[in-house]
RNA sequence: UGGGGAAUAGUUCAACGGUAGAACAGCGGACUCUGACUCCGUUAAUCUAGGUUCGAAUCCUAGUUCCCCAGCCA
């Protein structure tokens, strides 16, 4: 199938679909067929989105299909937990598997009777050396192995050993069934891989049927072939295994030749990606599990409110190549700010109260007031906001020895309330200990609305809500979750950040966020996207900060 | 002293022998009922040394630096 040209250009270009392009265009392949091929050992980050992204991404383009396998060849780490977040999460991302559900363990049988084939052609072998001495003889990176003593075994003895270890006769570790080779090779990988390893292990799928499971190497590439995948794409690190994907493709009767790529891995500044320090965050309870929102998980970035969208839109900026790189968080940022920017309803919150009453504002009265849902967008229409006699601002909107540069409210200066009105600060009110806890104001009743009739302006606007129309929330901002941009993955613990999450209790929400019915990110305004958690209860509501709004407020603060 | 890869603005990615370009970040400005958004401007790069060529980021040679590999993990 041909590749339109606008699909193309939205795609953008990259090495890898370059060669599928080329591979069409030569009729190397009538259609193109990938893969994400995950092992359920854990849940998917967003390095693998960037996988998921490239795979699902190209065959959508060029009108193939993309499969869904797990590499499940090793029971001892597999579970279906993770199973079940894969799928969930994948089409989270927005992608679509169709029909095309596959796991390396639905060939296990034919994998074995490939193992068998290799036997009897004399390239496998049933070696009895301990994984000790296999390590031993395996030689060094610059010096080669020598061959195992078993190396030799006539074809009738392997099968027999091999069907014996199927049959459960050894205990694990005893056995192992290798490749004939070459002991001396440059590349370690070829030097007499292991194709199928004794595990007593209750598999997620296939139960207690194995008592052997294949390794990475004798499972992956024949999956593929069976699968007829045209292109099978992973990352950098399986580069010098290519010459033993081809190996077994070469040397077994298999019915496709399918080819691998490789590509650079994501790495993110303040971020671990690697599933082993992952699992630790979880299983240490330094985060409350994996969907916590500080977790670059995919599961944890849906809590915290960033839409799927966003991540693909990230994965499309950052490009695909082969150098080692570590992309800046505020790339993924600024990707998320710009999906939520254009879809997200405003709202006004207070995060941290300070009381306002307005002085000359009768006591009994209230009024609604009509505010946008969305300035850019008329179409979202708006809502309305009580506003009454006592009110809340953001303590971060009064100074009462404002700085040169600080615009908002400060003694004897008038600013905007969103939506409403202009209101003068005339006292300031504070408790024994020195600290503001309130301020007097006067409003003026000719500004509803917002605008002023004399056309008199105001340095600033700022948010709002009113006591009587608003409600109490939980609120929790994130920040890193290390310290440092490039985290010592080999002792994460020690660069967390101390500061990755502050809890808020009692901020004060306008009442409408009590009865949206939203599933997405909300903009509060002046302050950032937040997405109500699953902590909430109707009682309370919980929200995240899923990222900030820019602020060069807080750089020209910094400076001063 | 083995094998496999990679080197372009601060970061990520383009440029496929013919004017080194974009995004993010930074800086300056305009606009603004969000110090947001948007818009405008701006700083800033071909790892080094040779060679081939009218012309080299691109081809060749030598070197430098960085990454991966010695699981019965993937």
């Amino acid at each position: 199938m041909a590749l339109t040209e606008t699909a193309a250009l939205e795609a953008g270009r990259d090495f890898i679909r370059d060669i599928v392009a080329a591979d069409l265009a030569a009729g190397r392949h009538r259609s193109v067929v990938t893969r994400f091929p995950p092992e359920p050992n854990g849940y998917l980050h967003i390095g693998h989105a960037k996988s998921i992204c490239l795979n699902f991404g190209i065959a959508e383009e060029f009108g193939g299909r993309c499969h869904l396998r797990f590499d499940d060849t090793n029971p001892t780490k597999e579970e279906q937990e993770y199973i079940d977040a894969i799928e969930r999460d994948v089409r989270w991302l927005g992608f679509d598997w169709g029909g095309h559900l596959y796991h390396a363990s639905d060939y296990f049988e034919q994998l074995y009777q490939w193992a068998e084939y290799l036997i009897r052609e004399g390239k496998a072998y049933v070696d009895d050396q301990s994984p000790h001495d296999m390590r031993a003889t395996r030689g060094t990176l610059t010096e080669p192995g020598t061959d195992s003593p078993y190396r030799e075994r006539s074809v009738d003895e392997n099968l027999d050993l091999f069907r014996r270890m199927r049959a459960g006769e050894f205990p694990n570790g005893a056995r192992v069934l290798r490749a004939k080779i070459d002991m001396a090779s440059g590349n370690i990988n070829l030097r007499d891989p292991t194709l199928y390893r004794i595990l007593h292990a209750k598999h997620p799928r296939t139960g207690t049927t194995w008592s052997i499971y294949p390794s990475y190497d004798f499972a992956h590439g024949q999956s593929d072939a069976i699968e007829q995948i045209t292109h099978s794409i992973c990352t950098l690190e399986f580069e010098d295994h290519r010459p033993l994907y081809d190996w077994f493709i070469a040397n077994l009767p298999v019915p496709s030749q399918p080819h691998q790529y490789e590509f650079a891995r994501l790495n993110l500044t303040y971020t671990v990606l690697s599933k082993r320090v992952l699992t630790g965050l979880v299983r240490e309870g330094h985060v409350s599990g994996w969907d916590d929102p500080r977790m670059p998980t995919l599961a944890g970035l849906r809590r915290r409110g960033v839409p799927a969208a966003a991540i693909r839109e990230f994965v499309k900026r950052i490009g695909v190549a082969k150098a080692n790189s570590v992309v800046d968080f505020a790339m993924f940022e600024h990707a998320v700010r710009e999906v939520l920017n254009r879809t997200s309803p405003r709202r006004m919150a207070v995060l941290r109260p300070l009381r306002v009453i307005i002085e000359n504002y009768p006591e009994d009265k209230t009024e609604t007031l009509e505010a946008a849902n969305h300035p850019d967008d008329p179409g979202a229409g708006t809502r309305q906001v009580r506003f009454g006699r006592e009110i809340f601002i953001e303590r971060d909107d009064f100074m009462e020895n404002p700085p040169k540069k600080f615009f908002r409210l400060a003694p004897g200066r008038e600013v905007r309330l969103r939506y409403a009105y202009f209101i003068t600060c005339r006292e300031v009110v504070k408790d024994e200990s020195g600290d503001v806890v309130e301020l007097r104001c006067t409003y003026d009743p000719a500004t509803r609305g917002g605008n002023a009739p004399d056309g008199r302006k105001v340095q600033a606007t700022i948010h709002w809500v009113s006591a009587s129309g608003s409600v109490p929330a939980e609120v929790r901002l994130y920040n890193h979750l290390f310290t440092r941009p490039e985290p010592n993955a080999a002792d994460f613990a020690a660069d967390l950040n101390p500061q990755s999450m502050e809890v808020l209790t009692d901020s004060r929400l306008e009442a409408a966020l009590a009865s949206d019915n939203i599933d997405a990110a909300v903009q509060f305004e002046r302050q950032g996207y937040f997405y109500r958690d699953p902590d909430s209860t109707p009682g309370r509501l919980v929200f995240n900060r899923t990222v900030g709004l820019r602020d060069t407020w807080a750089k020209v603060a910094n400076v001063a």
